[in-house]
DNA sequence: TACGCGTGGGT
DNA sequence: TACCCAAGCGT
């Protein structure tokens, strides 16, 4: 077996993500001159978080389309941005975004310093050293999932997360370079997506398999640590699918903060442990499906009673508000209410 | 510090 | 099926 050489070195990473970077829509190819558009990097960074690669390319594909710059998304229709985002999930972003291109195009460009994003919404630690390395060049450290993989595993951290950042924070600032550190952050982050993954690394073609402490000592794959994580609940609860006789849809905003928030969605029950009593949005001739939409969030599970009613274009409404048939779009639902409306369906469209 | 906050894909 | 996980942020 090869000696470890104790230190790893950004160059030796630098030299990896020169030849194997991926190629990305906001990005702009390893080391060229041509700084990439802060905008798009921002977009990209914010729709990035908590999300996968392949799950952002065609939100940020169509978000590019319909707003090109940052002005032009400042000056989207609230509903137009949600509509947008529907699907991607966690959409106090996409309040956030549209709060912070509205900072950023009152000032008239993007701040270009981590205090400057910092301030802004929707722009943590991460996003803000994101941008300021990748748009501008600046030495800043990113930490994100896979930093504190990537340097858990160099430096044999055993202490679990979240416990063990502030030592991860340290080890991943004494790697950044001076130079290309927009370079080096993303060269970290396709590390670890690509080679130094949470199940099965790939340390024999890893450019810091030297220098890594925990693929010496074979546990690798084991670390990060993590604590357990709590039991996820059951709710339950109902929703109201109701359709008009034009085939408009009875839909309501939902309140702008909390889950789901600012989203359209069908009106229905508070979710808890025990089914609730709940008023329909309107009187009509409501009609238990026999399915049960089951849907599991980031901290409980959640199953769905859809009842469904046609209603006559007189019906009075508690509750909501109709949207036409020809303006209606299940994908402008967050998932768990278009798993509602592709259930109830069928029940329309028999005659 | 801990929790609330989505979704889709992989195993 | 039931986990686990993914470029976190706000409170």
């Amino acid at each position: 077996m090869r000696d470890r050489d104790p230190v790893a070195k950004s160059a030796d990473l630098l030299e990896w993500y020169d030849r194997h970077a991926r190629v990305l829509p906001w990005r702009a190819p390893p080391g060229s001159d041509a700084r990439p558009d802060p905008y798009r990097v921002w977009l990209s960074e914010v729709m990035l978080q908590q999300t996968t690669v392949p799950a952002v390319k065609a939100y940020f594909h169509r978000f590019t389309l319909q707003w090109p710059t940052v002005q032009d998304l400042a000056a989207a229709e609230d509903a137009d941005v949600m509509a947008a985002w529907a699907g991607l999930g966690y959409y106090a972003r996409a309040r956030n975004l549209l709060k912070c291109a509205r900072e950023v195009a009152a000032m008239g460009q993007f701040p270009d310093t981590l205090e400057g994003l910092l301030a802004l919404p929707g722009i943590g630690p991460y996003t803000a050293a994101a941008i300021a390395a990748i748009a501008f060049g600046r030495p800043e450290t990113v930490v994100d999932g896979n930093v504190e993989r990537v340097m858990a595993r160099l430096h044999a951290v055993e202490e679990p997360l979240p416990a063990a950042k502030p030592a991860l924070v340290r080890h991943a600032r004494a790697l950044t370079p001076a130079t290309r550190p927009g370079d080096h952050a993303q060269a970290v982050m396709d590390l670890g997506a690509t080679i130094c993954t949470p199940r099965n690394p790939a340390c024999g073609i890893c450019p810091w398999w030297s220098p890594c402490a925990a693929r010496d000592l074979g546990i690798a794959a084991d670390l990060p640590r993590k604590l357990p994580k709590k039991e996820k609940p059951v709710r339950l609860g109902i929703v109201y699918l109701g359709r008009r006789s034009d085939g408009a849809w009875l839909l309501e905003t939902r309140p702008a903060s909390g889950l789901l928030g600012g989203m359209l969605g069908w009106p229905g029950s508070d979710w808890a442990e025990a089914e609730p009593l709940a008023m329909p949005p309107a009187p009509g001739d409501w009609q238990t499906l026999n399915g049960e939409v089951r849907h599991t969030f980031t901290h409980f599970h959640l199953r769905l009673r859809p009842m469904v009613a046609r209603l006559t274009p007189d019906t009075p409404i508690r509750r909501g508000h109709f949207v036409a048939a020809a303006d209606f779009r299940a994908a402008h639902l967050p998932t768990v209410m278009r798993k509602a409306w592709t259930m109830a369906r069928p029940f329309f469209e028999d005659a």
